[in-house]
DNA sequence: ATGGCTTCATAGTGAAGA
């Protein structure tokens, strides 16, 4: 089992990417987030046509997450059921056995802006989301863009971005709370302490300077991280003309 | 350098991302 994230900034620029990465990897289940296509503008019939099938919550201009995978997905929610939400950030779908949900988190902006008041209660929701979730479904993936770069070791300039938007003691602890209902950061653990990104900045030379952040993750339950043996954040794929700011991330059992 | 780049949007001293 090959289980991916990857955050696309535009499905429909990054479309001919998506679909030979694919090919390429062969992934069981990919989540993807801002999509940023209107519901009926998703490419059902191009993915359904080599032999995938999707489930997908769009929206005009911003967000938008999908769950593309080999094998039929059930029990489709989209959005949260405790959380009315005019913006696209949330699906999950049962495949097979596993429950996989997909998010794209809340940005912030700041700890100042109104945003990051919506990311809070954001993730206050997404906890209880959870946790009903894990009350019914004993095998669980939790991944996507989180927004949050869970420790230090997650990002290049540390002392640049201390206390901030990302990377502020608030948001890490919504993390934890997260880890607390029992999931496993999966890269963070395969990865030790090893310094890792899944995100570059398109300025500055970011990506090829690597002053990243890993803010994209898999979260899962006990009895599918004991399994997990490998995981890999595709750099190649962030180093292709026209990339996302973000790589590909997948673990395999 | 409260910007840098990229996207979607509209034709805005643009908005948002992270």
């Amino acid at each position: 089992m090959k289980i991916a994230t990857w955050n696309v900034n535009s499905l429909k620029v990054r479309l001919p990417q998506v679909l030979d990465w694919l090919e390429q990897e062969s992934p069981d289940i990919l989540a993807l987030q801002e999509l940023k296509l209107e519901q009926d503008k998703f490419p059902i019939e191009t993915f359904t046509d080599m032999g995938f099938q999707a489930a997908y919550l769009g929206q005009k201009t911003y967000n938008g997450v999908a769950i593309i995978s080999k094998k039929p997905l059930e029990n489709v929610q989209c959005n949260m059921p405790n959380f009315p939400d005019p913006q696209s950030r949330f699906i999950a779908a049962t495949h097979d056995n596993l429950r996989v949900v997909c998010v794209y988190c809340v940005n912030g902006e700041s700890l100042e802006s109104d945003k990051f008041q919506y990311k809070k209660q954001w993730f206050n929701a997404l906890c209880a989301c959870i946790e009903n979730e894990l009350a019914q479904h004993k095998n669980l993936v939790l991944l996507g863009d989180f927004n949050i770069a869970p420790a230090d070791c997650d990002l290049a300039e540390a002392e640049k971005h201390a206390g901030k938007i990302l990377c502020s003691d608030e948001e890490r602890q919504w993390f934890q709370s997260l880890l607390d209902l029992g999931l496993t950061d999966a890269v963070r653990f395969l990865a030790k302490e090893e310094k890792i990104y899944t995100w570059w900045d398109y300025r500055m030379n970011a990506f090829r300077r690597n002053l990243g952040m890993r803010i994209d993750h898999i979260l899962l339950t006990p009895n599918l991280m004991q399994k997990t043996t490998k995981y890999q954040i595709d750099k190649n794929a962030r180093s292709a003309e026209r990339p996302s700011d973000h790589a590909p991330v997948w673990i395999e059992w």
